[in-house]
DNA sequence: GTCTATACCATGATAGAC
DNA sequence: GTCTATCATGGTATAGAC
């Protein structure tokens, strides 16, 4: 057995100490977008001086790129890890519903959509690039199989379909319900599910 | 007749200005969002000094929430123009689908979905407050009777459909579809359309 | 690697002449 | 009301000591 390389106690609290980095990002990012976290804020967050932050990451927008990387990673690993004899459409509907459950406690959206900055910042990131690139293979290819099963509509590009459940799950919809106050968060995940998979009409009756 | 009150040059000069500095926010903020857009590059764009922008507008702010209150002014004259006999269903699928076809023009959707800060402000300022409650209401209307004559879904409330109709008119996934080349402006919006509408998945066939 | 202190700059907003 | 010139703030990033 190939001996695991020691990481030194050093080495070891660098990667701790990123990771709470990492955490605080996703939560201002969630709370408040990209423009409005302030790095002075990361810093007092994480509950270290400013200029440390920048000896892990050169800049704010590596700072994003890796919370988002971060965050594709972590769907992955959600997505790999439904059973694999599970139908490709509940696989879909679960990885919807687990989405908004995560975002409806203050987590963040897989979708860079509220910002244009970052949007940008992200598509010259190319290890954020590929894991999206997987992701959305992965999700591709579940799409491509409830599709041959029916359990989709075969008239929609894939690339809508995926486009759309992306959208979902960073729709501003929730936001609003949630300031309402009318529906519980169940609720409101339901809703979402339902309107992005049924749709708002009424399927003609059967004859 | 009550005689027309005159209104003297300087006044009609000045609206007129007004007017092409509103026009100028709405295309800055259509393409770069609230936070990216200066107020340099909006009277850059006017063709004006900025401190002459802040004589007609008091702040940043302020400007942006004058050019929201423009839009839902223009969504307000579309609705209200829509001819009285045409039925419910088909007045909200025409405004979803002139909302999408302004916006593939590079025009401004209705909600200001992508900028926290900017939602706050706007929450703030009662003259925008009372035109989207306007709209709501006519809407509204339309959503309550398209569900009785079965035309929508009578399962969801009133302002689930509203919200999903509005947050479909952001909706971030056009940009991502335009942004591939993959597909017409025509075929985005019926894209679109449809996927609100119908769903992505496939109603239970007849038996 | 962490800190304090600071450079530097973009940008919202204003002063004051015309 | 328009301009040029300027201020003030706040935020990213860095220097240099420990």
């Amino acid at each position: 057995m190939i001996p695991t390389p020691k990481l030194s106690f050093k080495q070891q609290q660098l990667i701790v100490r990123e990771a709470s980095i990492i955490k605080a990002v996703h939560k201002l990012l969630a709370q408040k977008g990209y423009e409005l976290m302030t790095m002075d804020e990361v810093a007092a967050e994480v509950g270290i001086a400013k200029a440390s932050l920048y000896k892990h990451f050169v800049s704010k927008e590596s700072l994003a790129a890796a919370a988002m990387t971060d965050l594709i990673e972590n769907t992955l690993t959600h997505v790999r890890a439904l059973p694999p004899e599970m139908p490709a459409i509940d696989k879909l509907r679960g990885i919807l519903q687990w989405a908004l459950e995560v975002r409806m406690q203050g987590g963040l959206p897989t979708l860079p959509s509220d910002n244009k900055f970052l949007r940008e910042s992200l598509l010259g990131n190319t290890r954020y690039i590929s894991k999206v690139m997987d992701l959305n293979e992965l999700l591709g290819g579940l799409i491509d199989s409830a599709r041959t099963t029916g359990a989709l509509r075969a008239d929609l590009p894939i690339e809508v379909i995926l486009l759309t459940i992306y959208a979902r799950s960073c729709d501003p919809s929730v936001d609003y319900l949630k300031m309402m106050g009318l529906y519980t968060d169940a609720q409101i995940v339901a809703f979402m599910m339902s309107t992005c998979f049924d749709g708002l009409g009424v399927a003609p009756a059967p004859i």
